[in-house]
DNA sequence: GTCCACTTTGCAAGCGCTTGCAAAGCGGGC
DNA sequence: GCCCGCTTTGCAAGCGCTTGCAAAGTGGAC
C-alpha cells in the first residue's frame, strides 16, 4: 500500500501547457474539442502534446466529471458460446468506436451484482451493457432512477423505461415448431430453456402457438425442462425417449441443448434425421460445426450485440433521448438435423 | 459535455464519517484495512458504511495513489476459443479474488496497443495480462521500466525480465509426432500455425525433433503454412491429397486447423481415422464436440489463465518479486481421429 | 477614436480519495 | 502520580483533470 502509482510518470496537462505556453486550462479544452480555441493556439498544443506523448488520465478526467470513454459490460458468465457471440458483436462495435469495454461477470453471486453495478456507474464507465437474465429490476430502477444510460440485452420483462435489445423468441418457438409441422411430424417434443427467464417462455409460448394453430394437441408429456446447456438436453431427451409414443421431432430452446439431445439419441441407437429431427435456437459457431449440421432458428447474437452499443452510446452522447425497445428477427437456418416424418 | 456525473449520488467517504461521528480519514484507514484502528470504531464505521451504501470511487482512490482493483487484460481479439478458454480462466480467477477485468482488444491495429497501454498503465488498471503473440517488445520495455506488473501469456520470446506463463510446446509438438510414429505412421505431415509466432516454431521444432528421433527424414513437401485458424487447415489439407505420395497421418498445429482439415479429408471421401489420421493442438471444446472426436494436445488453457493471474497479483502485491517463467505441461488427449497405419 | 459583442484564455475550485505528519489517548512501570 | 512509548485519530496536501466565471483580446460599426 505504500508503493507510489506508476501513473506518476507520464505527462501531465501542466507538462503540455508548460510546453506550449498556455494555460492548463486550454490544453484541457484542446483535448476536450471546446469549439472556441484559436487554431494557431490549438495546432501549437498538439504538437506538444504529440512530442511530450500525453495521454489523458482517465481517473482523473472522469473524477472531475469527464468522460471515461469505457462501457461496462454485465454478463453472468462466459460459460456459453451463446454469451460469446454477444460479446464479440459488442467488441467489434466498440473498438470501432474507439471505447473501451470493461468485463464483469457475476458469476451466479446475486448479491455482488449490486454493488458492482453502482460502483461501475460511479464513473468508471459511461454506460452500461447488461446481459443477465432475470432478477434485475433492483439496480436497473437504481440506474434508472440516475438517469445513467445503459442497455438490457435479451432480457424480456423489463419496463419501457429501459433501452432493450432483444430477438423475437415467439415467433422464432412458433417457426421452428411450424418447420417440424411442416415436415409431417405430429409428435413433437421441446425442451424448454428455465422457464423464469423470459426468452424461454417464449420460445415455449411460441411452440404451443405453432401448435395450436395447426389443430395439434399440446401434451404437457412432451414438454421438459432443460436449462440452456448441454446436459440437460441430454437428460431431457432421455426422458422423452422412455415415453410410450416418444416425439419423432424435438424443438430444443438452444442448441446447446439440441446437440446434448443429439448426442443422447445417438446413444440411444437413433439415427438423426432419419428416426428423430432435431431443431435447436440461437445458431451458435457449434451448430454449424457438429456432426450433424443443425437445422436451428438463428438469432443475431453478434447484431444484438453491435446494436446495443450504438444504442447505448447515442444514449451516452444524448441523455434525454427516449428509451428505446429493439426487437431483432430471427431466421430459419436449415441444415441437417431435420427429415420429413416417415411413419414407424 | 456538460452533463454532469451521475458519480455525484453515492454518499462519500465524508457522508460516512459523519454518520458514524468520525473523520474520513478514519474512514479511508477502514475501508482500507489499515491495521490500527480501534474495533469498536471499526465497527460503527462499518456499520455506517453498510447503512449508507457506501461504495468506493474507483476513480478518486486511484487517483489518489491507490489501487483500482482492476487488472487489464490485452488480447488480439475473441474470435478463436483458444482465447475464449484463456479468458475464461482468467475471469474465473479473478472473480474469486475481488478483481475486475477490462478487456482490451487490439483488432490488429498495431498503433493502437501502445496508446492502450500506457492509459491503461496510468492507474486504469493495477496489472497487465497480454496475450498478443508478437512484437511486443516496446512497450513491454516500456512496462518494465516503470516497474508496472504484468505478465505475458503464451509468449515465446520474452526476455527474462518478463513475467511469463506458456505450456510446453515444443515437447507437446514431440508428443504429437511420436504418437503418430508409434501408431505406425512414416509419411507424417505438419499442419504449422504463423512461423513469425513462437509456439508455432515450437511445435513445428518438436515435430522435425521427434522424425529425427525415430530415423525419419524431414520431408519440407509435408509441412504446409497454416494461420492457425480453420480454413487454413482445409487449404492446407487439400495440398498435402495433391501430392504424390500424400501423407497418411497430420500433426496439426492448432484444433481448428485440425478440424478445417477433417472438413477437407471428408470433403475428398478419406475416412478419418481408417484413412488417414489427425491430430491436433490445443483442445479447444470443439475438439471433443466434433464428429470425429479429435484426438490432440492438451494445452491447460483455462489453467493458463488462473495461474496467471495469481503471478500477475502476486507481482502487484509485492512489487520487488523477481519476475518468473513458468511453463505447463501439455498432455496428449487421445479420442477418434487416429487410428494405426495400414499399408494401401 | 470609442464602444460593444464576440472570441479566446486564465484562474480557482472541486471531483473523492490516500497518506505523511502530528496531535491526542491510553496503559504500564516506576 | 508522572512519564514514556505505543496505539488511534485528525488535518492538510495533493493525485490530474473539468468547467464556471471573469479577464483579456479582437474587430467592426459608428
Amino acid at each position: 500500500m505504500t508503493r507510489k502509482k506508476a501513473g506518476g510518470h507520464g505527462p501531465t496537462i501542466f507538462d503540455v501547457a508548460r510546453a506550449a505556453g498556455v494555460s492548463y486550462s486550454t490544453v484541457s479544452r484542446i483535448a476536450n474539442n471546446y469549439e472556441f480555441v484559436k487554431p494557431t493556439t490549438r495546432e501549437r498544443v498538439e504538437a506538444a502534446m504529440r512530442e511530450l506523448g500525453y495521454v489523458a488520465n482517465v481517473q482523473a478526467r472522469s473524477l472531475a466529471g469527464g468522460r471515461s470513454q469505457v462501457i461496462g459490460l454485465l454478463v453472468y458468465d462466459l460459460a456459453s458460446s451463446y454469451l460469446v457471440e454477444i460479446v464479440r458483436g459488442i467488441d467489434d462495435e466498440l473498438s470501432q468506436l474507439d471505447y473501451d469495454l470493461m468485463l464483469s461477470t457475476t458469476h451466479r453471486r446475486k448479491h455482488k451484482e449490486a454493488s458492482v453495478v453502482s460502483r461501475l456507474a460511479q464513473g468508471v464507465v459511461d454506460g452500461l451493457l447488461i446481459v443477465l437474465p432475470r432478477n434485475l429490476e433492483a439496480y436497473v430502477a437504481d440506474l434508472s432512477q440516475q438517469h445513467f444510460p445503459y442497455v438490457l440485452i435479451d432480457y424480456t420483462g423489463g419496463d419501457r423505461a429501459s433501452n432493450a435489445v432483444r430477438a423475437t423468441n415467439r415467433v422464432g418457438g412458433q417457426a421452428a415448431t411450424d418447420y417440424l409441422v411442416g415436415l409431417g411430424h405430429r409428435r413433437i417434443g421441446c425442451i424448454t430453456g428455465p422457464l423464469s427467464v423470459g426468452c424461454a417462455q417464449e420460445r415455449l409460448d411460441g411452440y404451443a402457438a405453432a401448435l395450436q394453430a395447426h389443430g395439434l394437441a399440446y401434451d404437457p408429456a412432451l414438454v421438459v425442462d432443460g436449462d440452456f446447456l448441454e446436459p440437460s438436453g441430454h437428460t431431457a431427451l432421455r426422458t422423452l425417449l422412455t415415453l410410450d409414443q416418444p416425439p419423432t421431432a424435438i424443438f430444443a430452446s438452444s442448441d446447446s441443448m439440441a446437440i446434448g439431445a443429439i448426442r443422447a439419441a445417438a446413444e440411444a441407437g437413433l439415427r438423426i434425421p432419419a428416426d428423430l429431427s432435431i431443431i435447436g435456437f440461437d445458431d451458435i459457431p457449434e451448430a454449424a460445426a457438429d456432426a450433424v449440421a443443425l437445422t436451428t432458428i438463428r438469432q443475431p447474437l453478434q447484431e444484438m450485440g453491435r446494436i446495443a452499443v450504438r444504442l447505448l452510446i447515442e444514449h451516452i452522447e444524448n441523455p434525454d433521448l427516449p428509451s428505446s425497445h429493439i426487437e431483432l428477427p430471427t431466421r430459419l437456418i436449415e441444415r441437417n438435423s431435420c427429415a420429413p416424418y416417415r411413419a414407424g
